[in-house]
DNA sequence: CGCGGCTTTGATCCTTGTCAACTACAGTGG
DNA sequence: CCACTGTAGTTGACAAGGATCAAAGCCGCG
């Protein structure tokens, strides 16, 4: 363990400000860095044919954005933040030595690797099969918890408008809209400035049909909080 | 590499057959065993709280099932078989020691985990925004694809009833019959007892807006056929 | 022959998309 | 201080994709 730590410290270095709605790295390419987020929230997102916007992911503190570049040859898909963000490069080879040498950190790695795409499982089934009203009670409790699990959870959270809100979940901004104010009138969440708060967390957890389990917060995996997100303040 | 493929053909013996339908391993479970596939259809499902079932993976030959477990404690999902399958069980250990002491097994095992995302990540894609015609379309694409990359595309395919396409694409087994008939008058694919082959890959392609880049077939990644699919036989 | 599972078809309803107008508000320059 | 602009939020009317319900056709199998 002191020597994981002593490792990532150096890792964990030189971060530096991105403003919001800037683009880290673009569908296609292949860079010698990996990011990841210290403060703020950004996104995996895809461009359709028609020029929308499809959010597949959101990236919170103590997130790696894109391991698959030190794996996989190239992007998929493009990342970008959502909010101003802290990040931090990683260069590949890096990556590549954590991986090597460092099994406790590796395995780290590759635990959230897995919990990402549990991640992504949930939100297909909330995508393809639920009302949208519910997908979006689930997406506030996901990100709570989540919130919650990093030390993230401040009293309003959701820097999200109603347009990137409907990126997310599929629909468009103007039922995102109505979604958001029937939230509210039913009393679940308060929506102040573009801030989304959770009024009544077990009430819209109820109302969302949440099961937490698919996070893997209770895990004996690796450490509770992801790589880097302690070391970094 | 040749150290490499003799533990791999320790790993994969005493294969078993399963017939269609049966479950390999369910939500919650937390077994001592990684399933691999040798032959035949699997997918990972989840039930939802209305009983309805959510497909959210197929997986072919070569595929591995459940790394979640060797890494992550428990399945948020359950796996089952669509087809006769046959099935390799592989102990976690084993897994264990494959990431802890071949770093090019290693790879190709995160790899694959990462192209696993990349597949939902475009399935979320098309779930959320494109009409189930264009959805259908490109999943048929995919698999097309993905079955021509394991050697294993014979002439018809899809051993998919009409109600699992529809737990695949999130829409009513009606609706995916409709579907179904649309594709097959426009010469796009034909249908014969359950089983789908495509007509004209090109053409279904273009029809489904198929950008093949998200399965990272031409990457430099590891070996091009998955671990275990070449030894199989 | 009859049964059960899958497919096909029709009718109706619900959720959400699309279009369009209007409001609220912050920032900018005169 | 105020008009001007751009962005985000709000609301209404209508259309479309798909769900749901129901019934009938098909087919393999005991």
């Amino acid at each position: 363990m002191p020597e994981d730590m002593e490792r990532l410290s150096h890792v964990v270095s030189d971060p530096f400000v991105v403003s919001a709605r800037e683009d880290l790295i673009h569908h296609g390419a292949n860079p010698e860095f990996v990011h990841l987020v210290l403060r703020g929230m950004a996104c995996r997102y895809k461009i359709l044919p028609d020029g929308g916007r499809a959010i597949v992911a959101l990236m919170l503190p103590g997130d790696i954005c894109d391991l698959n570049i030190a794996i996989l040859g190239h992007m998929d898909h493009s990342i970008g933040t959502l909010t101003d963000c802290e990040i931090v490069r990683i260069p590949r080879s890096t990556i590549e030595d954590l991986l090597d040498n460092y099994p406790r950190i590796r395995r780290a790695l590759f635990w959230a690797t897995l919990v990402d795409e549990a991640i992504l499982r949930q939100w297909l089934v909330n995508m393809g099969r639920r009302r949208a009203d519910h997908q979006m009670a689930h997406l506030f409790c996901e990100l709570h918890m989540r919130l919650q699990a990093v030390g993230q959870l401040h009293d309003s959270f959701m820097p999200l408008t109603q347009e990137e809100l409907g990126d997310i979940l599929g629909i468009s901004s103007v039922h995102a809209q109505r979604v958001v104010s029937s939230l509210r009138h039913s009393g679940l969440i308060n929506v102040q400035a573009s801030r989304v708060s959770v009024m009544d967390f077990d009430a819209l957890s109820t109302f969302a049909g949440f099961e937490e389990d698919y996070l893997h917060l209770g895990d004996t995996g690796p450490a509770r909080s992801p790589p880097g997100a302690a070391d970094a303040t």
